[in-house]
DNA sequence: CCTCTTGCTGTACGATCGTTCAACAAGGGC
DNA sequence: GCCCTTGTTGAACGATCGTACAGCAAGAGG
């Protein structure tokens, strides 16, 4: 007993590990209790820190909101990217693989879309929301955009394509990867966004096969347009 | 001047009036401030009330947002469904009369989207919300299933579908009027999410557009199967 | 082992939250 | 014109919010 027992009551952490700490926190709090678990006290309990640790690290709370946001962007992202590398060269594979990572845990994750709601929500009224939302929103609509490109024969791009007024009957125009990659994005998001709210209505694979009938048809209207078979 | 100016400091209404009068400012509330206007104090002040008048008409503030999400809910459908039944008796000019409809104001504006993901933030952890969700979603649903139906040849519906594994090429595959209503769902709430999200990357008839080319996909798929040329 | 940097703690503060409740007064009925 | 019902007010309450800040202590450098 002569020593005093030296057990520290905390360890210190370089500012990156603790900012990734308190960046995981607040993702955690958010899918435990919503919106609600935005707050200082729930994120830094979570995390078994002080109340006052936050403001050291993040100038306030909108930062460190800020940038749980670019984190689960970045993370969803990545996750989609690596899914894709896995599969290989063929297009129809990658695509395959992406739909499939896409659809299925941890992107499908009805906690996950609570988390998503909740920033979605904060949008329209924080300026740094928005400026993460349109510097990694535009890397995910690349990303699918590339698969697509892959996807369909390389015709000459419909470069300012206007859309010609009336398209009932014309199933031949020529496909605008601009419009596809907007549908496909929308039928993505849509599917991802029922699944969670009710995940009793349809089976994931269910949603992957509509999705592949969607580019199925887009790869057909594509090959009929160039007048080729390049597409198998 | 012998008269003290009887001016009344408020004027009495009756239960319902002001409870919709408090249900139509929680939602004007939330389009001007986001999840920040949901407080008693700022409602009752867009309202021209006390704040202790609302806690006279609701329970709690929890019954006012999911009456406040009941009434949103209500306001879309009965919307459409006068949309449609301005178009008259056919199936093609009921289903454009809906899409048109949903994409243009006022259920395409991004003050609305904003007041729907609130709500949504909401979803998981409130059983109230919950229900007002299950109860509404379902009406919608099925409009929009019963649009698909009259547009579709009547043939035998595919009770208890199970999906053929690996539908990859098989184009014929019969229509599952289920999954269909699905897939129009996504498309429809993705490209209202993603225009709402950004107006900008493309227009109103643009979705109108690539829905309609998923429709008019679906019949073609189902007058194949049936072996008829019912739909134009 | 001492020193110095700095990550970290925890109290304090003012603002705002949802809810309660006693008192007020609007306005219809007689 | 008075009464009585009841819609409405607004102060008060305790809880919790985000932030500031003075001081503690962990742990590396010498």
């Amino acid at each position: 007993m002569a020593r005093p027992a030296p057990k520290p009551r905390f360890a210190r952490q370089p500012p990156p590990v603790r900012r990734q700490a308190l960046i995981e926190a607040t993702i955690e709090c958010l899918k435990r209790y919503g919106h609600d678990g935005l707050s200082i006290r729930t994120i830094s309990a979570q995390a078994g820190v002080s109340v006052g640790l936050i403001n050291h690290h993040f100038p306030n709370k909108n930062e460190l909101v800020a940038a749980a946001y670019r984190h689960i962007n970045a993370l969803l992202i990545a996750g989609m990217q690596a899914a894709i590398a896995r599969a290989g060269k063929s297009p129809r594979a990658r695509m395959r693989a992406f739909l499939e990572a896409w659809f299925s845990a941890p992107s499908l994750d009805a906690d996950a879309l609570a988390v998503w709601v909740v920033f979605w929500g904060l949008y329209r009224h924080s300026r740094l929301i928005q400026r993460v939302h349109r510097e990694t929103y535009q890397d995910y609509v690349n990303l699918l955009r590339g698969l697509l490109a892959e996807l369909l024969p390389p015709a000459r791009a419909p470069r300012n394509a206007r859309v010609r007024g009336g398209v009932r009957g014309t199933p031949s125009a020529p496909v605008d990867l601009r419009l596809a990659a907007i549908g496909l994005t929308a039928l993505l998001d849509g599917l991802w966004l029922e699944w969670c709210l009710e995940p009793g209505r349809f089976r994931p694979a269910e949603a992957v096969e509509l999705c592949e009938g969607w580019i199925a048809q887009l790869v057909r209207r594509a090959s009929a347009a160039a007048g080729t078979n390049a597409a198998v």
